[in-house]
DNA sequence: ATAAATACCTAAGAATTTTAGGTATAAAAG
DNA sequence: CTTTTATACCTAAAATTCTTAGGTATTTAT
């Protein structure tokens, strides 16, 4: 599995760009689904998730629902209209960082 | 500048990195060295930067010699042997980090 | 009937970094 | 020549983010 400390920062930019192609989705899907993509290489626990989700939709990036499924209840999560402006800004962000470290780690990565 | 979350956890890969590509270096001079070739971008700040080297040479991944320069003690870090392994590891680690980041942000990072 | 999967959550602690200092020498600029 | 900037080391408090390790409850598989 990927080493946590790279990870550290990276689980918002995740969450947005994921929710800027589904319209709407719920915690426990979220991590599923990175989980899968991923290739089972990015674990995102929900003790990291959860908090996460609160504190962006604290900070307005994201809007909930709560839609019964059976007995259980979901939270869904989708973006607000800052959340979709965010969504660019991070990967640009998450691309300079790229950018920068392959210049600090030069030999283009192949090596 | 590059954004402070994502950094988190790339700063021993860059130490690491570095030295293994200038057989000793101290610790002023990583700080300029990785701005200058970052362009600017990345700014390893001393207080993140000096206790990193500290917790690394405990954990015997480098060595440490001090050199008088006029007045004054310069601490120079290089490798030791386990940190010359690390640095694969590390270098390693990223690659799978960044291909694993953009199975998920997926358009390759073009876009 | 029991275990595993689904689905949410929190709280204590660890790890890493930022912020904001402190000390002191050497070189550049006014 | 004195003040600022650069060099060069350092630490400690606070913030951030994450891991670990729980807890609850429903639903599906074994």
């Amino acid at each position: 599995m990927i080493d946590k400390g790279l990870l550290k920062g990276s689980i918002k930019t995740i969450v947005l760009k994921l929710l800027s192609e589904h319209q709407r989705m719920y915690g426990y899907e979220i991590c599923q689904h990175v989980k899968t993509i991923s290739q089972e290489q990015v674990i995102l626990t929900e003790g990291a998730l959860y908090p996460m989700l609160h504190k962006m939709e604290a900070d307005g990036l994201l809007l909930t629902e709560k839609v019964r499924v059976g007995n259980r209840v979901r939270k869904y999560y989708q973006l607000s209209t800052t959340g979709t402006q965010e969504v660019t800004k991070k990967l640009e962000q998450f691309r300079t960082y790229v950018e920068a470290m392959q210049l600090i780690l030069q030999p283009k990565m192949t090596n």
